[in-house]
DNA sequence: TTGATATATTGTAATATTACGATATATCAA
DNA sequence: TTGATATATCGTAATATTACAATATATCAA
């Protein structure tokens, strides 16, 4: 086990607005910035910068659509960690 | 989901020293503060410092055992864990 | 082009975490 | 008692994380 590694993934997993991105982003099946912010109510680059600590562990990835971009969570794992830890 | 409380738990577990410190504790099922500081090669009051932050997310429970304490792992979904994050 | 929209990046102050030496406390044995 | 051992707590400097405004960049439409 590569403690580092997973220690990075798993403080990337610790923090409440990145759990509520995830929770979002899993439960509307991926969607763009936009939607995040005026979801959690948080300036846009709050949001950008979560979403790049997220991209950077390679929990998510995202898909220019255009203008907008489309984050969504890669890491199959996640969907069953927080349903672990969701109570 | 309480997003705060679930965090807290993940940031617990986003440190190098304090997964080894779990993975130790549960392959060897249990065990006192002193195995720790040698195995892991860290100061004592280092060791004492992170098994406080995983006993206060309930992650760890300790028994005083006479001069020793013993610390393991009381949540169950942790050994879990690890193993899916772990490769 | 220009302007509007969507997102990323930068700068920064406030706060949190980390490691670790020094010191305190608790227990047991002699 | 005293000393040895085991562990916790304190103090603190170094580092990391956070939130957010300001600004930059990219895309599309007119």
């Amino acid at each position: 086990m590569d403690y580092n590694k997973t220690s990075e993934l798993l403080k990337a997993l610790g923090n409440p607005v990145r759990l509520q991105i995830l929770n979002g982003l899993i439960s509307s099946h991926g969607c763009n910035v936009n939607t995040i912010v005026e979801q959690l109510r948080i300036p846009q680059s709050t949001a950008s910068q979560h979403l790049g600590i997220l991209k950077s562990r390679g929990i998510l990835t995202h898909k220019k659509e255009g203008v907008k971009t489309c984050y969504k969570v890669s890491d199959k794992r996640i969907e069953k960690l927080l349903q672990m830890f969701s109570k």
